[in-house]
Order: structure tokens, then sequence, then C-alpha cells
DNA sequence: TATGAATGAGCATTCATTCAT
DNA sequence: AATGAATGAATGCTCATTCAT
């Protein structure tokens, strides 16, 4: 039961036992080694999940006309998801792991690699439509586009007096002003 | 010796062990404890000492006659700290941690709120003067800007190959696109 | 396996490490501490077995006809357990203990005035058929016996060559001259 | 200072450290070590003050005419010192520490033979003079007697509603009617 | 398959003692 | 003589992992 992932966004990864995880899923330690090899398979197994979201996010760019609209259509539900916080938590976890432990950046990294992908694709198509500003600095852009992203999970849990649909509105509007053209 | 913060940003804080940060340091575990009551004040301190960087960006803001400009001219210098790897893995440590003990979320917080009550400021006198867009929701674009430098220690580990100098220059070119009115 | 009581008789409670604890056992640490939660839990559990003692004792007070008697007869058993080297060694531990840890305090506290109530009650009610002498203070004498038998320990690792029946018999004879009337 | 004595019988020996002694005494660590040598050495003069204590009743006892009237006239004196909190906690705790160190052992067994030959001798005299019974076994009653005495610091700590004053009364009868003879 | 007792190395922290100043 | 920083072994306790049942 990957649904124990509520202990790492809860306590961190390092502080879990797994016994915490154990209890919470209420099965026995044996059973969870039935079902993951050890601990980083556990972990290794949540960075895969978060593929999915991904991957919904980048059929969503991929399908979209223009990529500034398909961006900004998809904000809301980007910032409901990061903003959530158990997701927020445990996304700064595997994040702050994959700096470390080399088998977890494989998977967050190939994860991340995706997506800036599927955006750098994306922003370039825009400026051959002409729908992106064609002195767009592409590999910045998407830098500074994940980095923003990556950045909101821990701000929404100490910013909770900032709604998530003004942060999503004004968004909006830098996304559009920095990225079209003039 | 808080020079020994290397292993925490090496390692991760629970990974690392107040032994290795004897042996870091080259000092007994006695004579660490004599400095430092606990791994925990370490932390605190650690996390105390990052004030010193925001203090001066405060400052800088404080003092420019322009917000954009203002932050604009720090931007190299914002980027080249937050790109620096030691830096930034310590960052998200500590970040981490606040989202869990309640004695580094002060710590941090306080130093986050600093820095927010700053650029709140800064934005709210922009606006006045009329060099920031009058639409803006302050609050919403001073949370994105601290996602995004958030989120850039943690990205840079990951995307090596883009260039520092890329990074400010789009980043300055976005926040005026973005901050400045019509 | 509190037969590793052992170690608190033979040591003290402070100079006993878990691990030699363990070692006595013949079990590692992990396994320790699956029975007893810390050292503390341990010596409660030990303090919580002297109980059984006890209650021996005041089942036999509580079913004699004559107080003095009661006492008289249960005697010399009583002079052997305390005088038995490990269990007044460990009776001192506990004893010291619980002048200084209020869990501990709370457990042995609670098995002494069972004890106490019980010897209170059987006196009183001697003073009421008439074979306890009626201008006995009650509870200064059963703070003196309570005294004597928790004397009777420590003296007797000292005092090796006082045979334990001589003892019981000359208090014997003590009690008879002390608690009778006249 | 021995007066840092207090510790011991606040906290038990081992778990007071140094740096609290002298705290208490407000000296250095290293001006404690020039007085004693090590703990030990502190544990082994605080057994040696007893010393003056025993040696004052032992006088009072050689001096009396009569035995029994001697032990009687310093009852209230013994009752009061040995209730005193600090001075029974600390007797506990050197007691305790005898059992088991050598080196204190030799001090207090030495302190305690005194006492006890000096009460030997005592009632033996009696027993010649026809003061004291001399049907007694006397080794046996000095254990008793001894063995009251250890018990009563321990007690006193527990049973704080029984006043001194009862205490001395009642025990001074107890003496009378077991010493004396028929 | 599932259980949960057992392992034992590892951790944060303490403390008696030393010694340069 | 006095200080107090330094040492480093030892302590109570935890936890990922294994394995007999």
């Amino acid at each position: 039961m990957s649904a124990a992932a509520k202990c790492f966004a809860a306590r961190g990864i390092h502080q879990t036992s797994m016994q915490e995880i154990c209890d919470t899923a209420a099965i026995s330690a044996g059973a969870l080694y039935r079902y993951f090899e050890s601990k980083e398979a556990i972990i290794v197994a949540l960075a895969d999940e978060e593929r999915a979201g991904n991957a919904e996010l980048i059929a969503h760019l991929a399908a979209a006309d223009d990529i500034v609209d398909g961006l900004c259509e998809a904000l809301p539900e980007i910032i409901a998801v990061l903003g959530n916080e158990q997701y927020g938590r445990l996304a700064v976890e595997i994040g702050a792991e994959a700096t470390r432990n080399p088998v977890i950046a494989d998977v967050f990294g190939r994860n991340e690699s995706e997506l800036r992908g599927a955006l750098v694709e994306a922003l370039e198509r825009g400026q051959k439509r002409g729908t992106v500003d064609p002195a767009l600095d592409v590999q910045a852009t998407v830098f500074l586009i994940q980095a923003l992203f990556d950045g909101i999970p821990g701000r929404s849990i100490f910013a909770e007096d900032v709604p998530p649909r003004q942060v999503a509105e004004t968004l909006e509007r830098f996304l559009r002003k920095a990225l079209r053209g003039a």
C-alpha cells in the first residue's frame, strides 16, 4: 500500500521507520518486504507514481494548438495539485532524496526530463507557429517554469493565506505576458 | 565550525551523523556539544545564517528607487547564490526540515516572512509610484517570486547544462514584462 | 527475562548498562526492547514483582486469628527472603530509585502502602480483641516494623556472620514483648 | 566543598555528574580535581564524614552507666538525624554503593563495625551488670538495632505523616521492653 | 503468503577526567 | 592555584532487514 506514502509526507523519509509504514498500512513487516525489497524501493515506487500526473500534463500540452493557452488551461489544476499539502511535502522529500541517492535520482530525473522535453518542444513549436516570443531562451524559460513549479509546494505550506485561485490567475497573466511575443 | 554544514548539504540532515560532523570539523564529539547543544541547534544556527543573505537583499530592495530595477540588479547574484550547489542543497534540507520541526519552522518562518514583507512593501510602493502594474495581486505575485527562488536550487542541481547567466537574463526579462504596468 | 535483575543487584541500577542485561539474558538489544520499553520499565516490572511477596504476607496476616502469632510465624520466611543477597541488594536499589523517580515511587509506594495498611489494620484489630497492647501508637509501630524490614537486606550483606535463625528468633521475642499488652 | 554532597542526596551518586558538583560548589572542574582525585574519592570522604556522628553516639553509649537508658536518651537525636531527608538519602546512597565498591565498603564497613562493636560491648556490659536481659542473643540484637536504624531514613522519606517524636517514644518503649530482663 | 520476534550495527548524547593556559 | 575546553569511550535506544514458524 503505497498509501503509506502519507508517512513520508508527514514525517520525512528518513524519520519514517518501516514499522510506521507497516502500522499505517496495517500489514506486517514481512508482508511489506514481500512487496518492496527495501525502503529505497518504496521511494522509487513513489517517484514513479508521480509520472502519471506528469504524463497527463505532457499529453495536454502536446494536444494543445497553442502552448500558452494549453499551459494556462492546466494551471488551476497544477496549482491545486502542487498546493496539496501531502503531495507537496512528498514531492519535496523525494526531490531532496533524488539529489543524493543515484537510484532515486535516476527515476526522478527521467521523470523530470520527460516534462522538460515536452515543454521545450511545445515552446519551440510555439515559436515556429508564432504564438511564442521568438526571442525567448527556451532552455532558460523551461528551467524557470520548472523551478517555479518545484517551489510551489513548499511555499504553499508556509503561505497558507494566499488563495490558490489568486495564484493561478496571477501566474496565468505572467505567463501570457512573458511567453507571448511583443 | 558551522563549516560542517557541508555534511548536511552532502548527505542530508538526517543521514548525517554527529560523528561525521565531528570528523569533518576535526573535533571530538564532546567539543561539538560544547558549541551546539544538539543536532537541532546546529540546524537552527544554519537557518539563522541564511538571514544574512536575505538581509542584504532586503536592504537592497528598500534602497532601490524602483523595485523592478532593484530586483533585476540583484538577480545575477541571487541566481548565483541559489545555484551554488552546497547552498542549494542545504536550503532544500532546511526548508524540508522546517515543515516538520517547529523550532526550525520558527526561525525559517521568521526569515521568510521578513523577505515576504519587504517584497510586498516594495511592490506596493512601486504601485503607488506608478512603476509597477497597479492591477497586480501583490500577495500572489510575491508568493510566485518566492516559489521561483525556492525552486531554483533544486532545479540547478538537476539542470546543470543551463548557464546561470541565461537564467538571470531570461528571468529579468520576465520580471520586467510581468511587473511593469501596461 | 527479568532474571537479568541479577545485574541490577550485582552492579547497581545505574551502573548496569542495557548491554550487560542483554548479555546476561543472552538476547539482543532489540529483543530486550521488545519486552521492555525502557530501562525504567524494567525497574518498574521488578518493583511490581515484589508485590507478590507482599501479597502473601498480607494474606497471611489477614488470615491469622492473632496478629502477633501470625507475624511471628511468617518471620523465619521473611528474614530468609530479606536476607537473600540478591533480593536484598535489589530491594535497596529499587528503594533508592523510588526516592527519585516518580514512576518507580508510584509503584513502590503503592506496594508499601498496601503492606502498611494491612499491618495497621491487623494491629488495630488486635487491640480490639485484646491481643495487642492498647497503649501502642499503631502508626509509629508500623513505621518501625517496616523500617526494620527495610534495613535487614543491607545489614545482611555486611553482617554475614549472624545466622538468620538467631535473628528470626530474637526478633520474634522482641515483637512478642513489644506488641503484647501488659 | 563536600557540601556538594547535596547533589548525591538529591539525584543519586551515579546520576550526579562532576559538572553538577562543580556548579553547586561554584568551582571549576579543574579545582574540584585538585581536592578530590576522583568521584570515588568524594564518596569516600563523605563516608568518612559519617564517622563523626557515629563517634558521638559511641562515646555516649560508652559513658552511660546503663546502656538502655543511654541508648534511649540518644534516641530523639538519632531519629531526628536519620529522619533528615538529605542525610537519609545520602546514607542510603553510600550504603548501596558500599555493597558494591570495595573501597567504599572498606570505609563504610569500618565505620559500621565500630558502632557494632560499641553496641555489642555495651549490651554485654549491661548483661553483666544485670540491666540487660541475660537471655538476649547479643549479636542478633545488635543486628536488629542496626537494621532498624538503617531502615529509618528511607522510611522517613515515604512516611512523612508519622511524627518523629511519636517514633522516638514508641521505639524507646520497645527497647526498654525488649532489652530489659523479665 | 503472512507474521512478528530477533538481530546488531548505528545514533545522539553524556561524562569522568586531563591539561594547556 | 584555578580555569574550562577538549577528549573519546560508553550509554540508552532505534531501525532496516531477516527468517523460523
